[in-house]
DNA sequence: GCACTCAAAATTGCATGCAACTCAGGTAGA
DNA sequence: TCTACCTGAGTTGCATGCAATTTTGAGTGC
């Protein structure tokens, strides 16, 4: 059975390559042959390049017109702009959330956060990085802005990378659940401002920690 | 040589359609026949399906896999999310402005601001909604943060059509200005939290504006 | 008169082929 | 030796054709 009835060859493959872009299987700037895709995944041309071209807009690949795509070379700068803007909106989110959760909303956010504090402890950071990306994807339903969520989910897309690999740094785990214990705090008692400061620090301090992470690295900024 | 040189035909095909749907000569839920805009275009399909399928993730086209793409009906619902999503954006934008702006970005922005006050004194809506584009994206710009400002500029563009229709309304141009003299102001003194407010206030008047136009037309949501 | 069935038409998804462009390597000229 | 040009391979942009799916409409039974 091919998996995914129902689904395009183009959206699959969009799907797969981003995950391959994500995971750090395609390194960045590296080429995107259009053949040598196709030939890779068993399809023709066409639904490839338009894989790419949608790729293309949500910033994942660059595609220069009749210079054939890349996977998107991220700048320090630009590394640094994406983790401010996802800051500023996963705040906002937060704000929202904190004004407009439904009670049933606001139990779910508490207990996913009670059971990240026994991953935390436990140190299993892969466990903890999947519950994480459950969590922050719990206020961007909070803020009940379908466009607000979509623009910060892609944003996390584009930073996992760069996110995961700070979850491993001995001590991250336990800073990071206690940084949500804050946000979660001001969201259950409906302090919207406070919710907006308390998740701009979180994110900004993950922003510094992965800056920690890749001066360290040597330079270049990769995925690890 | 071909016109636009360097831009190829599906980059063409992309800004032409989406114009034609941002003045609303192509209007909400109308189907986008490949065929029919390849033929009128002159131009095969191909290129046609790349630009649509473009302008699905940027949110101004529906893709519907098999089954066509349409242009982006926007329910009531989902407009009042675009608003919100657009005043928390801006008023982001202005907060990072008012810290980061240059001297010379202040000064212009000062002297636009200045400039649009004649604009609503005579009246010329016309002319005030083209200096309000510039307005707005000098605020994007001083902002500094590229992944912002490109999201902010294409939910201005979606809300487009039912922004400009507002600034006919009378005494409304007057009260545009005031709002904004009180985000420049805040920028301009480097006060972050009053510049976000103030923009909020301002778009958020916006929307109960046009939620009034909307209402007054009868029901169904039309660019006007 | 209304709902359901089924076949033909229309439309999309994808494969293939060709022309135009890019880029690397080599050659002629200064 | 260096620059400029040219040539050829390789890649992308686009057109065309075919198969699969959706849609439409006529016909049938209730």
């Amino acid at each position: 059975m091919d998996e995914a009835a129902g689904r395009t060859r183009t959206e699959r493959l969009a799907a797969e390559i981003a995950e391959a872009i994500v995971t750090g299987a395609l390194a960045p700037g590296s080429r995107l042959d259009e053949q040598a895709l196709a030939d890779q995944y068993g399809v023709s041309r066409t639904p490839v390049r338009e894989a790419l071209r949608q790729l293309g807009t949500s910033g994942l690949v660059e595609v220069r017109p009749r210079r054939g795509a890349v996977v998107a070379q991220v700048t320090a700068d630009q590394l640094a702009e994406l983790f401010v803007a996802m800051a500023e909106v996963e705040a906002t989110c937060a704000r929202l959330a904190a004004q407009s959760m439904s009670p049933l909303e606001r139990r779910r956010l508490d207990a996913l956060h009670d059971a990240m504090g026994g991953l935390a402890r436990a140190g299993d950071w892969a466990a903890y990085a999947r519950a994480n990306t459950a969590f922050h994807g719990a206020i961007y339903a909070g803020a009940h802005n379908a466009v607000l969520s979509d623009f910060a989910s892609s944003l996390r897309r584009r930073l996992q990378p760069y996110r995961e690999a700070q979850f491993r740094l001995s001590g991250r785990l336990a800073r990071s659940h206690a940084e949500h214990g804050a946000v979660v705090a001001a969201i259950l008692a409906g302090q919207a401002a406070e919710a907006h400061a308390a998740m701009l620090r979180h994110v900004t301090l993950v922003e510094s920690s992965v800056e920690g992470l890749l001066a360290g690295e040597g330079g270049a900024v990769e995925s690890g």
